[in-house]
DNA sequence: AAAATACTTAGCCAGATAGGTAACTATTGT
DNA sequence: ACAATAGTTACCTATCTGGCTAAGTATTTT
């Protein structure tokens, strides 16, 4: 169960901050459609070519995209099961606070129930 | 659909950006299980407060907790729906993903079709 | 009234981030 | 061969982050 999230090398720190840019969710956003080229990825945001590759560079580093290499264009594709680690952390704590706010309503029942039996 | 997202006012940005960090993530990961002072959940990270009231600020600030103040103690609890805009944003990408992937294996497919018929 | 508790505010600092320009390398097209 | 294309590398800058200490405020507790 605990183990299942190690199995992403990635961590949780990169993966969270390289989805916390715009420019970085777009990125993903449009790859989740197919490969594209650097140029073809950075065409849509106002913003010189360095600067742009500096997004990629993060979004590699948090193992969210892979890239190769064809004569002189790099290709850039999503990783497989790319989004699951973040997926899965919030999930996690969803099932848990759900867990708690279920607990809460059995306790206020039975706080009901005790005072049912006052009267 | 798109709408539905605008309905949390905090934005992504703020939000993968307040579950980017460790401490956070674990102060979320506390309030799940129900609310806390601030000493509570300052208690576990090895950190002095003004360090760890940045973060609580953080978190807030992103609309993933709030807090009450009784006396000379404040306590916080995690939003109703905190994580959703995060859960949801995710999803619809991986959703789109998995409809590429299937287009993907049809057109596939028909590639194999193809080549049958050649022999 | 004084001491202890529970934050709060103000200000400092090192390192990371997001942007930029300029100059360079490697391929491809003419 | 030369020009154009597609990235890449090397810096520079302003701002944000995450940590700190020191000092201040507001509520209990004794």
């Amino acid at each position: 169960m605990v183990s299942q999230m190690a199995k992403y090398g990635a961590d949780l720190d990169l993966i969270f901050a390289a989805l916390s840019d715009p420019t970085r969710r777009a990125t993903i956003a449009r790859l989740v459609h197919g490969p594209a080229s650097v140029s073809e990825l950075a065409a849509p945001h106002d913003m010189a070519l360095p600067s742009f590759l500096g997004h990629l560079g993060k979004l590699e580093k948090a193992g969210l995209i892979q890239s190769t290499k064809n004569g002189r264009v790099r290709s850039y594709q999503l990783t497989k099961e790319a989004l699951l680690p973040a997926q899965n952390w919030l999930a996690e704590q969803n099932r848990l606070w759900q867990t708690r706010l279920d607990q809460l309503d059995e306790y206020v029942m039975n706080l009901i129930k005790e005072k049912d039996h006052e009267s």
